[in-house]
DNA sequence: TGGACATATGAACAGTTCTGCAGATGTGCA
DNA sequence: TGCACATCTGCAGAACTGTTCATATGTCCA
């Protein structure tokens, strides 16, 4: 929508660019706040190492939350917040069992992500070892 | 390691488990503490919209605080905090040019990762536009 | 039905994180 | 040299996050 013609229309609230013509286009390009927003927010949810971990867990397939907690070593109850948290955003799924509840990954986008991150972990674990 | 022979051995903290065979495999397939840390630590950068926006502004070059503060809408100071985090974990480095720094993005799976919720919201923009 | 069990939830506290402010540093130009 | 500028930094307050503790809900089994 806002070519690069109107550079000059975005220096009314006066602010000084070094490269205006640069900062409209990356402008241009930039998605929609709502869209930055929820992005950050799964990265968000996979920036807690518990999280990540109980994702991980996940990975092969779904447990119970005793399971989960024993894997990970939180409390019973941390685990099931954490998993609250992941249920309210859809990024897992729960099958109840009778008295068991079991969790499992129920979002491609962040499978992805947390594949990603365990194989570049491994990856990198070998090239630099020092870490 | 551990394979699942010695499951058993597991039990001694008195932990009830529901899958203990499951449990066991999946810790040998966890990685190391120290990698999750430093993995939840990468989505952890990602995870806060202002950085995450200043990340995606640079996917094409770099640029100078002044114009990423201009293209986030953050003060200059909280741009410059946000760069000082991004640079002590080697996401982001620094040209600095007279009195001008330029800033680009300097970590090939951060930018994986960025281009990769981009492509994301993009595709998922068009396919729930109700968010 | 009653009690043990698995999980869920709410409230409160502790630790962490982000921002703005004020001032410091370093650069360019007159 | 002195001043304006661009950026950086430490600090303090505000906001957020995650944990624990206590309690609630719902299920199984005797």
């Amino acid at each position: 929508m806002n070519s690069s013609a109107d550079v000059q229309g975005l220096d009314e609230c006066a602010v000084r660019l070094v490269d205006p013509e640069r900062v409209a286009s990356v402008n241009d390009r930039m998605p929609a706040e709502d869209a930055i927003v929820d992005t950050s927010d799964v990265f968000s949810l996979l920036g807690d190492p518990r999280r990540l971990k109980l994702l991980v867990a996940l990975l092969d397939g779904e447990l119970c939350v005793c399971d989960l907690a024993a894997v990970t070593g939180l409390s019973e109850s941390a685990t099931s917040h954490a998993l609250r948290l992941l249920r309210a955003h859809r990024v897992v799924a729960v099958r109840r069992d009778g008295r068991n509840a079991f969790y499992r990954l129920d979002d491609a986008h962040v499978r992805m992500l947390v594949d990603l991150a365990v194989a570049h972990t491994e990856h990198t674990d070998a090239i630099h070892p020092e870490r």
